[in-house]
RNA sequence: GCGGGUGUAGCUCAGUUGGUUAGAGCGCCGGCCUGUCACGCCGGAGGUCGCGGGUUCAAGUCCCGUCACUCGCGCCA
């Protein structure tokens, strides 16, 4: 019987010397000595080293063959002896002796060799991914992802999750992401829409009865990409459960998360359950983001007290103006030079703040101008209040409120990436919890929903009816590690009285509401369970794990910054005929200005 | 839509203050080589210096514009 290979190319040990074998797999690399020459024989499996002895024709064959050409090989097993052993290579103590080799395809020369760790242009790369994907670290990448989906599936089930598979064509949405839209052959005029979610679909299982769904669930989004978000598509963790409060759902996640990092993290620590619950506005306030990454041991205070009546004329104008001054302690750096005060500030400027104010502390000396102008008594006052040392700095972001955290939050990162405070090798978990309902939209002068619409307010309907829209909050949260978010949830708004009350208070009308919401209002009317989840993202979750600082190291084919799939060559033109059948006419967009 | 970075050989990169024939390594082609494992040695081919315009006696180098890739902002409930 034929068959292409008795052994895969990582099988063969010390043990099979002198058995006669068949191996099959790529060129990995040639090692040309005339008289004899050497191949490393590669599969998915490993790499074997076969040998082509003087005057064979093995050795004619295997000489006149590029890299990467496909090849079978007949030959024996024979040891390489302690001498010769490669100790790098798990088939190191053997090696085949070539009887006789098969060519099964002959590669071209190469846009990119796949051999080796070299960077290459991401264009190249994309334009041929099947041999970005023969490299030894795209491959593992892809396998790990594999893997992590697998465990993922395993401890849901375990949890007592379903797997169910919700619609891909459904209906398009005024919430939320830009939708990719489907035109309809039989509804002329009419589109389906790729769900941005299946949030819909998760929400009506549980109205349905099945009390806990899963799924590893594709969600497409027209929105443009960064390193860590794949323009298009991705995956989510997506789940959801019936009769649910925010802790019950805490409990039933954590465990699942924290063992995949700890089946994959390979040796890194992980933040044991429970994770810790940071409050919104304390995220805001101490790490100046919704997503802190807690590596980073770098705290942000309020100092706006310090600087009423400063002589420090900016900030006191600014303090009297309404706004906030935040402290980032930058330890140690006042030992360091001027200069590296001066480029954050230029840093600051450059991200488009008015500037960062800073103080170094040098032997117990406070430096720069907020020192000087401050004065003596209140600079001493504000270092001691910050509890900084004799060598410290402290860096000064002020403005509005918002404003202000955000810089200091971008100023806490660079700060502790620069001064390499940021533990490594750590995976650090928190949940970010007591998001607000509402907040207050500048650009139309009206309190708008500040996350999700759908989420239950804390308090339900009495907070509605007796708070301050501003100061109420949801069952929202999000779940965070290492300062990328993997995911938000929400124990969601069951109860149709509720969700009319809130969208009231954001300016729509019930008719608004049925009209946009119709399908889920509708099923809520027959008998819901009060329920909630999440969706941690697949993507984010395998880029973490294999320590990649981009998400296409861990997607098979991703699409360019630019949402084009250089190799199939999407998206493209269709033809007149798909487009009249369709009802459909591609207006070219108005020539640029 | 906006801002930053990059763009020199198939690939990775060097190229001084603007100066005469633009280099190296890998790869490719030819030759040599019987124990390598990133094999080695000799020789060769390969360049619209992203593109267009400008300044200059002279531009890879300076200026303006533009394109491509990328990172960030906006956007992503």
């Amino acid at each position: 019987m034929h068959v292409y290979r008795t052994h895969n190319c990582a099988a063969l040990r010390e043990s099979d010397v002198g058995a006669n074998v068949r191996l099959s797999g790529w060129v990995h690399r040639k090692r040309d000595h005339g008289g004899v020459l050497f191949v490393d024989l590669r599969d998915h499996y490993g790499l074997t080293q076969i040998v082509a002895k003087a005057d064979s024709e093995a050795l004619r064959v295997l000489e006149g063959l590029r890299v990467e050409s496909v090849v079978t090989i007949d030959g024996e097993v024979v040891s390489r002896g302690p001498e010769a052993t490669n100790p790098n290579l798990a088939t190191g103590a053997i090696e085949i002796v070539a009887d006789k080799v098969t060519v099964q395809s002959s590669a071209h020369e190469l846009p990119m060799p796949v051999a080796g760790e070299q960077e290459y242009p991401e264009d190249i790369r994309l334009r041929y991914r099947f041999l970005d994907l023969r490299r030894e670290r795209l491959h593992r990448n892809i396998m790990l992802r594999s893997s992590v989906i697998a465990s993922l599936r395993n401890r849901m089930i375990g949890q007592g999750f379903t797997e169910f598979q919700t619609p891909i064509l459904t209906a398009s949405s005024p919430e939320g992401a830009r939708d990719f839209l489907v035109p309809s052959r039989v509804h002329p005029g009419k589109f389906y829409a790729l769900p941005q979610a299946p949030q819909m679909f998760k929400q009506l299982l549980m109205v349905a009865g099945f009390d806990r769904y899963f799924q590893i669930a594709p969600c497409f989004r027209d929105e443009d990409a960064r390193a860590d978000r794949s323009p298009g598509e991705f995956y989510q963790l997506d789940f959801e459960m019936s009769f649910v409060t925010q802790d019950d759902v805490f409990n039933a996640i954590e465990p699942v998360l924290h063992g995949v990092f700890e089946e994959f993290a390979e040796g890194k620590a992980v933040t044991p359950y429970p994770f810790p619950r940071i409050a919104y506005r304390e995220s805001m306030l101490k790490y100046g983001s919704d997503k802190p990454d807690l590596r980073n041991p770098i705290e942000i205070t309020d100092v706006t007290e310090h600087f009423v009546g400063s002589g420090f004329g900016i900030f006191a104008g600014i303090v009297e103006g309404g706004g906030v001054i935040r402290a980032i302690p930058a330890p140690g750096a006042g030992a360091g030079s001027r200069k590296f005060f001066d480029d954050m500030n230029v840093w600051a400027r450059g991200e488009g703040h008015a500037g960062l104010g800073y103080i170094n502390i040098k032997d117990g000396v406070p430096g720069g101008p907020i020192a000087k102008n401050h004065g003596e008594e209140a600079a001493a006052k504000l270092i001691a209040a910050l509890g900084l040392g004799p060598n410290d700095g402290v860096f000064f972001a002020a403005g509005k409120e918002l404003q202000a955290a955000k810089l200091a939050g971008a100023a806490r990162t660079r700060t502790g990436e620069l001064l390499g405070l940021i533990e490594q090798d750590v995976f650090k978990f928190c949940w970010i919890v007591d998001f607000p309902m509402f907040e207050y939209d500048e650009d139309n002068k009206k309190v708008d929903f500040s996350h999700n619409p759908f989420s239950m307010p804390q308090g339900e309907m009495e907070a509605l009816e007796t708070m301050d829209p501003l100061d109420i909050l949801a069952w929202q949260y999000d779940i965070v590690c290492n300062g990328v978010e993997l995911s938000s949830g929400a124990i969601r708004n069951h109860r149709p009285d509720i969700m009319y009350k809130a969208f009231e208070i954001a300016g729509y009308s019930a008719e608004d509401v049925e009209k946009n919401f119709s399908g889920m209002l509708n099923a809520f009317k027959f008998g819901a369970p009060p329920h909630g989840g999440s969706a941690p993202g697949v993507d984010r979750m395998v880029m973490l794990l294999a320590d990649e600082p981009n998400i296409r190291e861990v997607v098979l084919f991703p699409m360019n910054q630019k949402a084009e799939d250089l190799m199939m060559g999407a998206p493209n033109n269709v033809s007149l005929k798909q487009l009249r059948e369709l009802s459909i006419r591609v207006v070219e967009p108005a020539a640029k200005g």
